[in-house]
DNA sequence: GTTAGGG
DNA sequence: CCCTAAC
């Protein structure tokens, strides 16, 4: 029974209906300023006496109410509940509830320090850390006592003020705890949600020790609880995408602060809510800015170290940062490599702060989300393109084409020979109908497209052997995202190349792609290019006095000729000597 | 669209 | 090979 969860009026339904209730009831230390807060878990008994609650108790009010806290009033109860567990650790350690003040410095120093006790102080910061969010501006602006809650609480430790402040039902701990009917001193902390009702109520010690005092409470996000599972959607659902983290503190952390960045801005209505995370909208919409004003006048100073305290902090954890296309294709990147259980699409739509948009382009369908950016909403695209750079042309060829006629497009013959080409690799060993087609190898494609170039390619029949074996395309089995199919170079090529630059000169790679190596369609100008640089680096390399080259020569890499290599070397040499405008 | 360079 | 800023 005794519980401090649930929402305000079913507590009070039970403090009322029972003679004794578990709660935690704030003292007040003599000097609240200055003294850190710590709390202590007390029954009421009936005759308003206030009894340090048994650790039975304690884990009573734990497990029930911890789960059963959640909707109705935004939390209210939840919060209150998951302050409980935090305290534990100080409830054990101090010898039946006496607790020297200053315990708060000690407190947050467990928190780095104590691994066993890690996990639950976390947690209380996280939920602190998450209150003092949204509290912030917005929150402050409430209309209603909350804010003066907040804000009064702030002010207990003014350094601590948002790793304090959420607890519903802080007890400042005065040394004498057994006393603590000092709920009138403790009011500094004013009830929010028992306001209403009874403003005043609290300075009445056994009137209000019949109430719950679950004042501080507002709308809450409660992540503490979540499972690791749980807190990973959460994660997604704030950043669109997915992790592996497993470390239940990091994922809160970073919840916590990306939640904390979109409410911090103003224009989005970035209510997290899904099961745990419940929104602050309806209840920035009720507090209007004008509002602001009167916790101000209570707790200008406190209110203010608290968005500072906490903007700082934020600052260090997450630095806002435009992403740019990479670094969002990266991101979805990242979701694509995940395995996801549930469609992608679904989730996102179930949560509620990333919508999901819908575009199709042609036959293809683009999710979006939208994401926060320095105040603003931008959309971005949810899932990337599987492929980067070049293939892109082919994608785009596919949208032109709007269906599996590959080869029915013959645009210009270079986009074809790469269409073609990446429908192979994109179909690969899966031998997709689509992309399969016609053009099962290469050759076919070079006799369709290049009929003319053919001529010139007497070489690349013999190529074409070397060629076509790589038929080990890359697959994107896997699903991920796999970088171009990886040819060696054959020595043909080389050669080709060689005798490319010695006639078209080293950069004209345009130039000498289409006139030599017009039947290696997969070798673009800047291949040539990067491979013309590594053959330099070779020569260069070989060069060196201290290198022989079949020493240094990489497992891998194929052996060049010296003589080709010498050859690169004086081409090099003599494009050197050339003039820029000359070559 | 190509090239040059860094990654 | 990929990516992209410069041409």
């Amino acid at each position: 029974m005794g519980t401090v969860g649930g929402n305000v009026k079913d507590c009070r339904e039970m403090f009322e209906g029972s003679a004794a209730q578990t709660r935690i009831t704030p003292f007040s230390s003599t000097n609240q300023i200055k003294n850190p807060v710590a709390y202590k878990l007390v029954r009421v008994a009936g005759d308003g006496r206030l009894v340090p609650a048994t650790d039975e108790e304690i884990f009573k009010v734990n497990e029930t109410d911890m789960h059963t806290a959640s909707d109705a009033c935004q939390s209210v109860g939840s919060l209150s509940a998951q302050g409980l567990p935090s305290q534990l650790p100080q409830l054990e350690e101090t010898s039946q509830g006496l607790l020297q003040s200053g315990c708060v410095e000690p407190y947050t120093e467990q928190v780095n320090s104590q691994p066993e006790y890690n996990e639950q102080m976390l947690q209380k910061v996280e939920q602190d850390e998450r209150l003092a969010m949204v509290h912030s501006p917005h929150m402050l602006s409430a209309p209603d006592a909350n804010s003066q809650c907040c804000n009064e609480t702030s002010m207990f430790n003014e350094d601590h003020v948002h790793h304090e402040p959420s607890l519903q039902q802080p007890i400042p701990f005065s040394s004498d705890v057994q006393n603590g009917c000092n709920v009138d001193q403790s009011n500094t902390v004013e009830p929010c949600s028992n306001a209403a009702a009874s403003p005043k109520e609290t300075a009445a010690p056994p009137a209000d020790a019949q109430r719950p005092d679950f004042s501080l409470v507002r709308g809450e996000i409660c992540l503490n609880n979540l499972p690791i599972k749980a807190l990973q959607e959460t994660f997604k659902a704030t950043f669109g995408r997915e992790t592996t983290v497993k470390d239940k503190t990091w994922l809160k952390r970073r919840i916590t602060t990306g939640l904390t960045n979109s409410c911090n801005v103003p224009t989005t209505n970035l209510t997290i809510k899904d099961k745990k995370l419940v929104g602050n909208q309806d209840k920035a919409n009720d507090a209007p800015p004008s509002s602001t004003d009167n916790s101000n006048g209570h707790s200008n100073a406190s209110g203010h170290s608290l968005t500072e305290d906490f903007s700082s902090e934020e600052r260090a954890a997450k630095r806002v940062r435009k992403p740019t296309r990479r670094y969002i294709e990266e991101l979805s990147e990242n979701d694509e490599k995940q395995p996801v259980v549930t469609s992608k699409d679904q989730k996102l739509s179930e949560k509620s702060d990333v919508r999901s948009i819908s575009v199709s382009l042609g036959t293809r369908v683009t999710v979006t989300r939208v994401v926060s950016l320095a105040g603003s909403e931008i959309e971005v695209p949810y899932v990337s393109l599987v492929r980067r750079s070049r293939p892109r042309e082919n994608i785009m060829a596919l949208m032109e084409c709007h269906s599996s006629c590959l080869e029915a497009k013959a645009s210009s013959g270079e986009s074809n020979m790469l269409y073609s080409e990446v429908l192979k690799s994109a179909s690969g060993p899966d031998q997709k109908e689509s992309a399969t087609s016609s053009s099962n190898n290469e050759e076919d494609v070079l006799t369709e497209v290049d009929q003319d170039m053919e001529t010139e390619n007497i070489d690349s029949s013999g190529n074409s052997s070397d060629d076509n074996n790589n038929i080990g395309l890359p697959t994107m089995q896997g699903g991920g995202l796999r970088r171009k199919h990886h040819r060696a170079w054959t020595l043909s090529e080389v050669t080709q190349l060689v005798e490319g630059v010695a006639k078209y000169g080293a950069g004209k790679w345009s130039e000498i792609k289409n006139l030599s190596f017009s039947s290696h369609s997969y070798r673009t100008p800047v291949d040539l290019k990067d491979k013309w640089r590594n053959l330099l680096l070779r020569t260069n390399f070989a060069q060196s006095p201290s290198n022989i080259m079949g020493s240094l020569k990489k497992h891998g890499s194929m052996h060049i000729p010296m003589q080709l290599l010498l050859q690169v070397r004086e081409l090099a040499e003599k494009q050197a000597l050339v003039p820029r405008n000359h070559r």
